[in-house]
DNA sequence: TTTGATTTTGAGCACTTGCTCAAGTTAAAA
DNA sequence: TTTTAACTTGAGCAAGTGCTCAAAATCAAA
């Protein structure tokens, strides 16, 4: 053994995060994130290999937050469906300093145009995930009965990505926050009648 | 007067859209762009001004022609709905030539992070005039009792473009294809019932 | 046919990009 | 205290970026 590592890897990843959730991978320079993260470009690429092995972790980081959150959200509330809505008002309503109002993911996801890129192909691998997440929590709404069984939990989670996916991106504009409490609640009500 | 201009404006410009549609903004090189619409720089500047010239020429462009597809899929159909839904049809399902699966304005409208960027700005006013012109469909759909009219047209236009936002993005990734006809024809059963 | 305003060309500039690597610094182990 | 493997630093490289401009090409009018 020799010298100690300097830098908190989850820190500078979670940093590095919100650079890239903000401006995107192509917009965020390397010079963009030695100013974010505090490092020097030796220690960067000796840490994380490249640009991309640093939104790699990145995005992973990303993914894993937004998990916690929901879990969050879950524990506060006394039912799934009300846990999810507090966290999809939690993320539409008081995004005021997120760094973008739209999905890390989604963004991945129409930013990397060639199908064959592995950051693309990250991002979908990620999102499925997702949605495979949710539909577990959706089948646990069915079993405790606050959704009736004449859909499988999977179509639940399919609308519910659509939805929500659809929110994020509509909010993404100046002028319309006074909509989203009668929205989310719209998204919830078409939820429950599937 | 002397030298006719040799290039065709219009078709350069969609050249440039649809390169910029699937690639985005940042990721475009102005290298990419001189291949894709056979110019050379100096001729590029003298007519656009600036990469940031022919890419608002190009969304204006793409937003025209979105207007006109619409307008072709109502000509062709027997009541407003149908045509919306067949132009949804085209857009979501018979996608395979078109630069992306995601709109050309979404991915601009999340692409720009400063909010103070013109770029920006153009994007959320095509996006609102976009739904401007929905309203318009959805007022002669509720004169033509298609739809009730316990809720105003702007409405139904707003609920329509989170849909078709949500919807476009999901069919941004592979092997989910054969959801589509059943995830539209939900999305319209949606807004009837509205 | 000559003229001359206009367009096209492409070499290349100033700057930014992702990244490297030799030199310097650090601290656990000997 | 000395050694030494590991970490950090930052000048700077090669390639790519958006863009300029002097020269060449073009073609309607004289």
């Amino acid at each position: 053994m020799a010298n100690k590592i300097k830098f908190q890897r989850e820190a500078v990843v979670h940093r590095a995060s919100q650079l890239f959730w903000q401006k995107g991978f192509h917009a965020t320079s390397t010079r963009d994130l030695q100013l974010a993260i505090n490092m020097r470009p030796g220690s960067i690429y000796s840490a994380f290999g490249s640009k991309e092995g640093l939104y790699i972790e990145a995005l992973k980081d990303y993914t894993a937050q937004i998990k916690q959150q929901i879990t969050d959200c879950l524990a506060t509330a006394d039912s799934i469906l009300s846990g999810l809505q507090l966290f999809v008002e939690n993320v539409v309503i008081h995004k005021a300093n997120a760094p973008s109002a739209i999905c890390m993911l989604v963004k991945a996801n129409s930013e990397f145009a060639d199908k064959d890129s592995s950051l693309y192909q990250l991002s979908v691998e990620l999102l499925n995930k997702f949605e495979n997440y949710l539909s577990l929590l959706f089948q646990q709404a069915i079993d405790n009965k606050e959704l009736n069984n004449s859909v499988p939990a999977q179509h639940y989670a399919r609308l519910f990505v659509v939805q929500f996916t659809g929110l994020r991106g509509y909010f993404n504009r100046p002028g319309v926050e006074s909509l989203a409490p009668a929205m989310i609640e719209q998204m919830f009500n078409i939820i429950k009648s599937l």
